[in-house]
DNA sequence: CGGAGCTCCTGGGGGC
DNA sequence: TGCCCCCAGGAGCTCC
């Protein structure tokens, strides 16, 4: 399930193997990949026929690459240019490889260059992720992530907003970290990680929480997310991969996630799984006991 | 408008 | 062995 720091093994992928080559041509092999591009696939291949790949940016669990702006025409609705986004969703791979090498059983989109180099492919079994041509804002944000927050990695992510925006919430602690309008990048996994490591329970109201809670969880999602990002990401399977197909060892370094009936790595009771929000949360009954009151 | 719940999707796995 | 149901979950959408 690929969050922040997955996302970001696959843009320092793109950034590598992509950036600074010429799109020649696309193929769209199912539409719902392309659903977010509400002109069509063949709008779509139109504008990424001829364009160049600037850069590789990142904001959340968004990716998305700021294309050359072609020629102005009069009737340009991107003034400041346009980029093709991609969201990975729940099993989408970004996968960089040779065109003689076998189609992906689940290949959605096809992007062929106008070297001779390789194809970037995007795969995707559950078809929850996708790809569009969007177009910028005047900061180089794609307008569908203008709403997504900065996320914790980004040096501009403002902590003491962030607390003040947390605690007028009313809300449970874990929906809040998995709003990303408040902050971004965080799925279920790194929420249940950080939660454990800051020592907090999921439903802990956010108007209660101290601003020392607050440092205590930002500080453990960024530090669960180095590390991670150091192992080159979390993968139970081969559905999350790198660019070139090679999954990250972070899976062995979880400590509750997927973790149930298995001994707290603090205080050995076992880890405890619950439904929440319709899918599951795990965590230390002991380090992590539930809120006492209204209040948390 | 904030908050909560629904929905999209496919393949793996468990129960019978 | 086969079938059915549950489960995984990001985020846009709908409803209150």
């Amino acid at each position: 399930m690929p969050e922040l720091p997955e996302v970001e093994v696959v843009r320092r992928g793109l950034e590598r193997w992509v950036v600074g080559r010429t799109i020649r041509q696309i193929e769209v092999h199912h539409p719902r990949a392309v659903r977010r591009h509400p002109q069509g696939p063949e709008h779509l291949a139109r504008l990424l026929a001829g364009a160049r790949v600037v850069s590789a940016q990142r904001r959340g669990k968004y990716l998305w690459l700021p294309l050359e702006p072609s020629a102005s025409r009069p009737d340009d609705d991107a003034p400041a240019g346009r980029a093709l986004l991609a969201h990975l969703g729940m099993s989408g791979q970004l996968l960089v490889g040779a065109a003689t090498e076998p189609d992906q059983p689940h290949l959605r989109v096809r992007i062929e260059f106008a070297d001779a180099g390789p194809q970037l492919r995007f795969v995707d079994q559950r078809t929850f992720g996708g790809v569009a041509v969007v177009a910028l804002d005047l900061a180089g944000v794609p307008l569908p992530v203008g709403h997504i927050g900065r996320d914790p990695l980004d040096p501009q992510f403002d902590d003491r907003a962030f607390a003040r925006s947390l605690r007028v919430r009313t809300t449970g602690l874990k929906r809040a970290l998995l709003d990303q309008r408040l902050i971004s990048g965080i799925g279920n996994i790194y929420a249940d990680e950080a939660l454990w490591r800051a020592r907090l329970h999921y439903a802990r109201r956010t108007q209660g929480v101290t601003q020392a809670e607050v440092s205590r969880v930002l500080a453990a999602v960024r530090a669960v997310m180095t590390e991670a990002l150091r192992q080159g990401g979390t993968s139970f399977d081969a559905l999350y991969v790198d660019v070139n197909g090679s999954s990250g060892y972070f899976s062995r370094s979880l400590a509750v996630y997927g973790r149930a009936g298995q001994p707290c790595l603090r205080c050995a009771t076992l880890i405890r799984r619950e439904p929440f929000m319709n899918r599951s949360s795990y965590r230390c009954p002991t380090c992590q006991p539930p809120p006492r009151s209204a209040h948390g």
